[in-house]
DNA sequence: GTAACATTTAGTTGCTTAGCTAATTATAGT
DNA sequence: ACTATAATTAGCTAAGCAACTAAATGTTAC
């Protein structure tokens, strides 16, 4: 019954669904691109990955510096509310900026919107 | 998006998880029985079937003292998502308590269980 | 090695919420 | 009308959580 409760609890939050839906969309992004996304500090992107990371809902490979998350293998089990979602999303005024607004962010790389965070630009 | 959120946070509580598993079981129950199964206030109750009912889950109807809720006709369009507690919560022990229990309350009468929350014998 | 840098962890703050008791509302029975 | 009673609402407290900034961690490039 924690199982449940915690992956509802994980899909509780509006920053954490923009996640989850952006990555039904693209396979893989990193937490910089996400903190582009969301508009939020990167602790805090950091901790609602962790968050997804905890329920079994998201995955994450390193390479370098960067950490790269993606939808979980092991989230098979929940398939049908990841579905429900995708399809719910479809309608949201949200889900269809984030996508415009992430095609312009994957049109410059990792490295650049990094910078572009720091320097506040 | 906000729909989304609202119904996956009612959803994030064990108490109102057991509320909807039970109503999966059980077509209709009144206040006090959930009470009863609960073992927490009334008034808790209470505010855990608001919730639920804020979300579209639940539905409630007048019978002179007694109010009964049941799931929701308009909560088809997470149909999806009530499946997947049914099938999840198979697996769950504190489900199987929770049924045996139910199966003794609901022996008495709900006027029986209500006298008996009151003198808390 | 050390400087730059992507991410996470620590620590703080303000808001939300689950729980309680007490008060209120609405209905039933006398 | 009056009392009892099922449920909700109000008001409180403690715990949980999302957001932030600052510090720590681990990695790349010079």
């Amino acid at each position: 019954m924690n199982n449940l409760t915690q992956t509802f609890k994980a899909l509780s939050d509006q920053n954490r669904l923009r996640i989850i839906v952006t990555l039904m969309e693209y396979d893989e992004l990193c937490a910089c691109q996400f903190t582009e996304l969301l508009g939020i500090a990167g602790a805090t992107v950091s901790r609602h990955l962790g968050v997804l990371h905890n329920a079994g809902l998201v995955q994450s490979r390193k390479d370098g510096r960067w950490i790269f998350y993606s939808l979980s293998n092991t989230a098979a089990s929940c398939r049908p509310v990841l579905d429900w979602i995708r399809e719910e999303a479809r309608s949201c005024p949200e889900v269809k900026e984030d996508m415009a607004r992430l095609s312009k962010i994957l049109a410059c790389n990792p490295e650049e919107i990094c910078r572009k965070q720091r320097t506040g630009a």
